[in-house]
DNA sequence: CGACTTCCTG
DNA sequence: CAGGAAGTCG
């Protein structure tokens, strides 16, 4: 069986109904392939631009908002209101879109809390996320008290929310005020040497001067996000590999017995394969990361695991800069913070790595400018690719005056626990994407086997998966929707087993058993991917 | 018990 | 895609 677009009901509005996110106009561009490394640094485009926007403009904005002068008891809680105020609508009509402002709010308030946090707090860091949830679970009340009536709310519910919510003022304002006292100290400082230095310059040129503030605001502004950059930037690394390690472990959902030594062995592929072997010796992406930690594992069902292995790989050697204009010069490293600064890390900025691999992969730029015109990045994305998780890497290590700078300053006491919460949301939520990724694709699976079945396919020799197929169409659209990448086949190959699988399964009635899935992840779990041994060796670390 | 996955729901 | 419940594993 061939399920051919016009077989099947999986038709194009129902595939866009169902990924919404993906959304397109052009649901029939050529299919062409999927590459594990664009998905994820699509992800960790997604991630780190949600994360850095929403740092980005907390970090920034924290030190002016209170400018004329810290009042813990008014100007911080008008402040958070007025915020509130902004960020969040209750319009009835607005209420989904509140909910999302709501829970971005509460992840920017969690990362603030995690800044004011102690650096010896590790229970403060814990406690934050259990903050958030209380403070986006108070959010749902406020909202439901909206529609009901009052006296059904229990008054002590709300004593407990409303201590709560002062609770979180109160640290927001601890924090805003570390946040002054630093600022004064910066500007001081860099007013005073550029007044040193502008007494100089007056003498030689008699031109008028003045801009210490500018400069002391821009160390400032640029201290800052450099350690939020440096922070961003060794998440993603522990992200990765906790991804990485994740989600080869669950390659093999059995956890039958009998399935130890599947398990104990790196599968060869699986249905994760986006790529093939050989198509894999090009999937080396620009989003690779670096960390101290052995990577030893990696992607199994949406990524392919080689491209991952290659994904925490860095993609350049350490002097050169990933930051180039197409294979032009590289970009110095103060036009990248001036370009932070500028248009924030979410900007377009990085086009190709300067890596000499990229010119053995011209496919990669060719992929990065699809996803101009896909529209995955946002609405901001006018460019190729954003600075985000893919040169973050590398800012870190560039900015190393600035960094001390801020060490000096006792960021990176902040810096800790910041970088603790954060890494707990941005690794749950990347794990979870991928979780929902695996999802898919078993799910489109089973739907279209027994569409086969109910279409009166007998044998399981008649079921296929081809590149017509509207069961491929479907995966097309949620992993590789800008066909960013040329699907190998051994990515058909895997899926067509998988689909004979559930259409034997559920043609025995096998799914009656609710674990019945178990034995055909079992057997999609065998044809994973071995990891390379570059991916093991030390260069990797 | 923490980390993760699957399943379900919105 | 996100959140949560329930189950599994080390």
């Amino acid at each position: 069986m061939n399920l051919s677009p016009s077989e099947h009901s999986m038709d194009g509005s129902k595939a866009e109904h169902l990924l919404p996110c993906f959304r397109r106009s052009a649901f029939d561009e050529p299919l062409a392939s999927y590459h594990s490394g664009s998905i994820i640094s699509h992800l960790l485009r997604k991630t780190i631009h949600n994360k850095l926007t929403s740092l980005d403009n907390s970090l920034l904005y924290l030190p002016s908002a209170n400018a004329s002068g810290f009042d813990p008891e008014s100007n911080s809680a008008d402040d958070f209101a007025r915020e509130e105020q902004s960020c969040l609508s209750f319009k009835d009509e607005d209420l989904s879109v509140s909910e999302h402002l709501q829970a971005k709010r509460a992840r920017v308030e969690n990362i603030i809390r995690g800044m004011a946090a102690s650096p010896n707090a590790d229970g403060e860091a814990e406690s934050e996320c259990e903050a958030v949830r209380c403070r986006r679970d108070l959010l749902k009340e406020n909202k439901r008290k909206q529609r009901l009536p009052q006296h059904q709310e229990p008054k002590t519910s709300k004593d407990e929310e409303c201590h709560k919510l002062k609770e979180q003022l109160q640290s927001m304002q601890r924090l805003l005020h570390q946040l002054q006292e630093k600022i004064s100290h910066v500007h001081d400082q860099n007013y005073s040497e550029s007044e040193e230095r502008e007494d100089a310059r007056s003498e030689l040129s008699m031109e008028p001067g003045g801009f210490g503030s500018d400069r002391a605001m821009k160390n400032l502004k640029e201290t800052l996000k450099c350690e939020l950059t440096r922070t961003v930037s060794e998440s993603v690394d522990t992200v990765f590999k906790k991804l990485s390690t994740s989600l080869l472990n669950q390659s093999s959902p059995c956890h039958s017995p009998d399935c130890s030594e599947t398990e104990k062995r790196i599968p060869e592929d699986s249905p994760s394969d986006l790529s093939d072997s050989e198509e894999n010796v090009n999937s080396r992406h620009c989003f690779e990361s670096h960390g101290p930690e052995h990577q030893t594992e990696a992607l199994s069902l949406v990524v392919r695991k080689p491209s991952l292995s290659q994904a925490v790989k860095r993609p350049f050697p350490l002097h050169q800069t990933p930051f180039q204009m197409g294979y032009s010069a590289p970009l110095h490293d103060s036009q990248i913070l001036e370009h932070l600064l500028k248009y924030g890390p979410h900007s377009t900025f990085c086009l190709e790595r300067s890596s000499p691999d990229s010119v053995e992969r011209p496919w990669e730029s060719l992929a990065m400018r699809s996803k101009l015109s896909s529209g995955h990045l946002g609405q901001h994305q006018t460019g190729l690719v954003s600075v985000d998780a893919l040169c973050l890497p590398h800012i870190k290590m560039e900015c190393g005056d600035l960094q001390s700078m801020a060490e000096r300053s006792s960021f990176m006491s902040l810096n800790i626990s910041f970088e603790r919460s954060f890494n707990r949301c941005i690794t749950s939520q990347l794990i979870k994407w991928f979780s929902n990724f695996r999802e898919f694709f078993y799910i489109q699976m089973e739907k279209f086997a027994r569409q086969a079945i109910i279409d009166g396919v007998n044998d399981v020799k008649d079921v296929s998966v081809t590149r017509e197929s509207e069961l491929f169409r479907a995966l097309n659209m949620h992993y590789n929707k800008a066909n960013d990448f040329q699907v190998p086949d051994r990515f058909l190959e895997v899926a067509e087993v998988t689909l004979q699988e559930f259409f034997s399964a559920i043609s025995l009635s096998k799914d009656s058993d609710p674990s019945w899935k178990k034995a055909i992840y079992k057997v999609i779990c065998k044809l994973d991917s071995d990891v390379p041994e570059d991916f093991k060796s030390p260069s990797y670390l």
